[in-house]
DNA sequence: CTGTTAGCGCTTTCAA
DNA sequence: TTGAAAGCGCTAACAG
């Protein structure tokens, strides 16, 4: 077992509470017994017991992720971007996967409930998002939202996928883009996938571009699937432009374009949403909808931590916080 | 405030303690007290109070991990295998980032231990190496490593990189390249880079081939720093293959190579270490040294598992596991 | 400047 | 089958 602060006193002959007031900085000790105590604490290698600490004080210093995936760069950056922030203010950072199924996300919910966590960040899971929201009041810890598909009164942080998809379209367009096809997941509910469809329908009908229903093409989020696709977009007559709504399937796209012998973006442009920092490095570099991860994470940890500031004092009014995307354009679009 | 053992106990008019039996499962409670209890308990949602289970039975549920970067995909898969392990024992997992750097890691360990975590899974780091093992030994939590530079008696886990460099040069060799060239960080000095030249080394000299320091090009990790070297390496005469020890830099170079004009792998073998999906789907797909990250975290996990397990019975007996690479060839090396 | 006392919510032991 | 009592290591209030 490690030294107490009863330990430190016995030795130093003062009571534990003195011991107390010179580990926590607090006045009112003569100099000498701190001298002693600080001296007594260091040889012993004295580490504060935070659990005492946190059951004792009614606080805690660890803040809960609830997060869909730590090994999708995605969540990886985000979660960096959250713990950065904690760490800087004294917080530890404790994760839980939930691969976006609620039953786990709800299990995340109680296990961070168990350690009295001060406060939670949480990707709320896709399916079954309502009966999750209500768990997450219930739990009865102040908490942040990344993007939910309800428009709820919850503070979260977001990107604005929809705008993404609006200047992205807008970009096709005034490419001179007049037949434009659509890499979409075949589970089309989620916030994302919603939004940046939206957006680029928004672009295509303010531009007077025919866009429909038939011009989405449904089938995953990894690259085998932009892969698989590109033979039958390739049978559509006209077709200039496609845009996949994540990077992975214009990656998978791109690699097929290639074998068949398809210049990009001479005969076909291809575009995409994520933009991670290799999208610069492809052999065609890839035009893609950059969505600053690191700083979303970074705004969601601050508005939990500010959160949690402002429930000690005053009421607190819950904010909402939209990431702006930037238009990252490269080789893969190119004026026609 | 949440509802308490003893809130329950005084509502169901019985000991705190009868409340504790039922909550925890231990026989000898009249069923019917039994069934009122975990009623009362259901209906105010009681949440076990982790922090005062764990101070008072000397016991923790959460395990520390101490990694360079989340945001880096080898650990946010390495992260993810542990987490996996973790979480199907019921223990939770706790995230530090030292960026590679001794004194973050230091701080890492003196939060984590404040927090008494069961268990420390670390990646050592690369500078002040020998320092920070004389504080984790210090800091006494039970831990395992990812590997380290010396060769210690702790435990750890780790990739075999000696091994890994060693059937990618012989895989070169058999295609029939006789000057190889290799890319490596210009700190050389960390684990995994100079296990792989040595791999490399070893293999290369069993065959006969030539290679000095002269061939091994010194600059950093990333995308950027591959692209910039292809220059150079063009025009050292009678060069067929590249060898990079990180991905990146394959990555990077292969998008030079393609500016260029020079065809990979006609005119220039390319080749990386670590593989990730992508690396099939590049328009020239990149042959590498695959270290399978979540596997990795896995077995990590399940060492530091068993160690907590026996250190409760026998003495526990230092565990070293290396996990072998596997070569992933594909169109960037081809015979010649 | 220092100490006494009570308590956070749970666990453990012993006694009834 | 149940409860009383002491304690984990720290904090907070009050007294001196």
């Amino acid at each position: 077992m490690s030294i107490t602060i009863k330990d430190i006193a016995s030795i130093a002959g003062v009571s534990h509470v003195t011991v107390l007031r010179v580990l926590n900085g607090k006045p009112n000790v003569k100099p000498q017994t701190r001298e002693k105590i600080l001296a007594i604490a260091r040889e012993h290698n004295y580490v504060t017991n935070r659990l005492a600490r946190n059951l004792s004080g009614k606080q805690s210093n660890v803040i809960g992720l609830i997060i869909t995936d730590i090994s999708n760069p995605l969540y990886a950056e985000l979660v960096r971007g959250a713990d950065d922030v904690f760490s800087k203010h004294n917080y530890r950072t404790i994760i839980h996967n939930s691969d976006n199924q609620k039953v786990l996300a709800s299990k995340g919910l109680i296990n961070m409930k168990e350690l009295r966590v001060a406060g939670l960040l949480v990707a709320v899971p896709s399916k079954g998002e309502s009966d999750f929201l209500k768990e997450l009041e219930q739990i009865d810890l102040p908490y942040v939202c990344f993007s939910t598909n309800k428009s709820n009164d919850n503070d979260y942080v977001a990107f604005d996928d929809e705008k993404g998809g609006y200047i992205l379209g807008k970009h096709l367009v005034e490419l001179g883009h007049r037949r434009i096809v659509c890499l979409a997941p075949e589970e089309r509910n989620t916030r994302p996938t919603q939004a940046r469809l939206e957006g680029l329908q928004r672009a295509l009908r303010e531009c007077g571009i025919p866009f429909s229903e038939a011009d989405i093409f449904e089938i995953g989020f990894g690259y085998q699937d932009g892969y698989r696709m590109a033979d039958r977009i390739l049978q559509i007559p006209g077709v200039t432009a496609t845009v996949c709504l994540y990077d992975k399937l214009a990656i998978g796209l791109l690699r097929r374009l290639k074998e068949r012998g398809i210049s990009v973006p001479d005969d076909m442009a291809v575009s995409g949403f994520d933009d991670n920092e290799i999208s610069t490095f492809l052999e065609t570099s890839l035009t893609s909808v950059s969505l600053p991860k690191y700083t979303l994470g970074q705004k969601g940890g601050q508005l939990l931590l500010d959160k949690l500031n402002y429930l000690a004092e005053s009421p607190w009014v819950s904010q909402q916080m939209m990431i702006e995307p930037v238009l990252m354009i490269r080789e893969s679009t190119k004026r026609m």
